[in-house]
DNA sequence: TTAAATAGTAAGTATTTGCTTACCGTAAGT
DNA sequence: ACTTACGGTAAGCAAATACTTACTATTTAA
């Protein structure tokens, strides 16, 4: 499953940082890279691990790689999320419906 | 932040299982261990970290602690996503608004 | 065409993190 | 009281992962 890939690549501090910065729009790597707290290669390597997540993607400019934000796959996630958390929650009202049910045998 | 911590919690294969079985319903600890490849201690660490994400929380019966899904956070962390999701598109809107905005320059 | 800048990759290290076994306390059943 | 079941924690180990430096290729600028 590709979202297994998605939660992996935002477990980590690092990436949720690179990903939070490129929200402000596309930027080169070594623009990623400065004011952060670890190398340049690093963030190459976090940037491979995001991309191939789906969450970002990359246009060549010349001799500047563009890392940008990947819509398909963010709305991507964003959709099993949305899936995600409503199963979560459904056994909630499953759990209070039975509850009632059981209750009401009880008169 | 908290939801660094729900990020992390569920950015590993083995948590997020343990969430999903917990999607059916309340459970205790040996019977959330049972069936799966890791040792029950190793379920008991897992627990701990999803519950200081406040994703499960606890109610001891006796001797037993049943675990089931914290109802709140879930909540908490889903408006969460579905802004960090919105954010992470808006750039993409604002961006295409400044590029139409230049074009219409060239005329 | 030489130099400088961009950026990916490789190799190695160090830290983190997940797992196991062993242990302990507590509660319920015999 | 003794035993059995439940489950958290500690210590130690193994595996994964994040990081660094060094190197390479490519492109733009001087």
């Amino acid at each position: 499953m590709n979202s297994n890939l998605a939660f992996n690549a935002l477990g980590d501090p690092t990436r949720r940082s690179i990903f939070e910065k490129l929200q402000q729009g596309p930027l080169s790597v070594v623009h990623i890279a400065e004011g952060m707290s670890v190398s340049r290669p690093a963030v190459s390597q976090h940037l491979k691990v995001l991309k191939e997540a789906k969450l970002i993607s990359l246009k060549t400019v010349g001799n500047n790689n563009i890392y940008e934000l990947n819509r398909e796959g963010i709305i991507a996630m964003r959709n099993y999320l949305d899936k995600f958390w409503d199963d979560a929650l459904a056994n909630f009202k499953a759990l209070a419906e039975k509850t009632e049910k059981e209750n009401e045998h009880l008169n």
